[in-house]
DNA sequence: GTATTATTAGAGTATATACTCTAGGTAGTC
DNA sequence: GACTACCTAGAGTATATACTCTAATAATAC
């Protein structure tokens, strides 16, 4: 119930009904795990018919991918004329674990969609500066605003990268610290825990004024460790 | 020349050089590339011959993960009778790097490789829990060597992860922002600039006695941007 | 030397996967 | 009611992949 939404409503067109139904598997078992014939299958289509629609997977792929940089793009455009605050901050890192969540598979085994479509690499590479440069600026507009201490640019550059790399790589982290069980059901809930290290890190640059605001902020997303399973054995402690 | 180093020694047992060199490919053209024919096929042997020292696939990458995890665990053993020092926390950097270098194909999929194989997930959890508890320790005895601050159980757990992450993650990172070409070639230099970034982690729990030295030993692994490509076109500034 | 065990070759197989091809249906237009 | 553009079905294919089976060869023991 938890790993479950319905979708492919009658009204859509069946190029619509591949792509989102694609999604969805490919969130639920990975792209690897998933092929075109049980994309057609879900959808109780031919597989003709996908390829109608489709010249290959890697078309879909990218152009799941290009919805995906859409919609980052779109939470990540930071205002030029004045500086952030709090609310902004959470903001963007609520939906940036919002837009991971959607999206997961793709980070998920990236390499190899990468090495298998030049377009997506190049897309993906132009997609990750344009990040890095977004957190960079968040941090000066947070420091405009009171909240960071000011830093120079090789030390925000750096740290940016940081951030970077625990917002991306928080959700694999999560899969392969999970259980003895198949990997597949996550919840949003234990994603945005990615949201306690990231805050984690940005602590020590948080101004005396703020520093106790950001602590509260920061226990919110604080992992609740015991008993978020059904049935656990405790290995460990 | 150097992505290549020649293996498969004729004074050795097939069933090491099955090992020697399944590592070498799966590093070299990650795990999903490479098929037990291909190993077969590398060594000249028959896939017979491989099947008659291995029950499947599934072992040999799982005597490989032994190896790594002997190695790392042999790596991180801590003293616990002293106070460390820079030289040790130079060690435990350089060290888990170049593990991470010899068995890079393990963080690549590694979502997969524990989907498909369940001790291999269970070791691979306490692993994670082993070196996150090292981590840890380091940070405190650090602190103790008058290196860090000392801090709070709760933020050094925190701050381990993060470390743990950013360690991880170093490798995937790099491969997906190169260039346009096949992500094939990295090497050990480009990775330890991981170091870096870990150390910029570090940077604000350092003491003011240890900040220019710790400074100065970040420095060296300062990511060399320009021109480290043959031919690059400028995409971003 | 012969029996036994360890090792190897190499053809072969079951299954899967991405994708193709042909033929046919539907909807709108004149 | 034929023409056209769009859409769909479903059988089929080329290739790959993990793995098996049988038989032969080398090594070792007695």
């Amino acid at each position: 119930m938890n790993c479950k939404t319905t979708n492919a409503d009658e009204l859509m067109k069946t190029r619509d009904k591949i792509l989102l139904s694609s999604l969805e598997l490919f969130n639920e078992q990975g792209e690897r795990n998933v092929t075109t014939n049980h994309i057609a299958a879900y959808l109780a289509i031919s597989p003709g018919n996908l390829y109608y629609h489709f010249r290959n997977k890697s078309d879909i792929i990218y152009e799941i991918f290009q919805e995906y940089e859409k919609l980052v793009d779109y939470y990540l455009d930071i205002p030029e004329n004045r500086p952030l605050n709090l609310d902004d901050m959470t903001f963007y890192l609520e939906s940036v674990f919002d837009g991971l969540w959607s999206y997961r598979f793709l980070h998920r085994d990236l390499e190899n969609l990468l090495d298998r479509d030049q377009r997506l690499r190049s897309d993906y590479r132009e997609f990750t500066d344009r990040c890095l440069a977004a957190i960079s600026k968040i941090f000066e507009k947070l420091a405009e605003g009171g909240i960071l201490e000011p830093q120079p640019d090789a030390l925000r550059a750096a740290m940016s990268l940081n951030v970077w790399l625990i917002v991306t790589n928080w959700m694999a982290f999560l899969k392969t610290a999970h259980g003895e069980k198949a990997s597949a059901c996550l919840t949003l809930h234990e994603l945005k825990q990615g949201i306690y290290q990231v805050l984690t890190l940005e602590l020590p640059y948080v101004t005396p004024v703020y520093r106790e605001q950001v602590m509260e902020l920061r226990e919110r997303y604080r992992p609740t460790m015991p008993e978020q399973e059904d049935e656990r054995e405790v290995s460990a402690g």
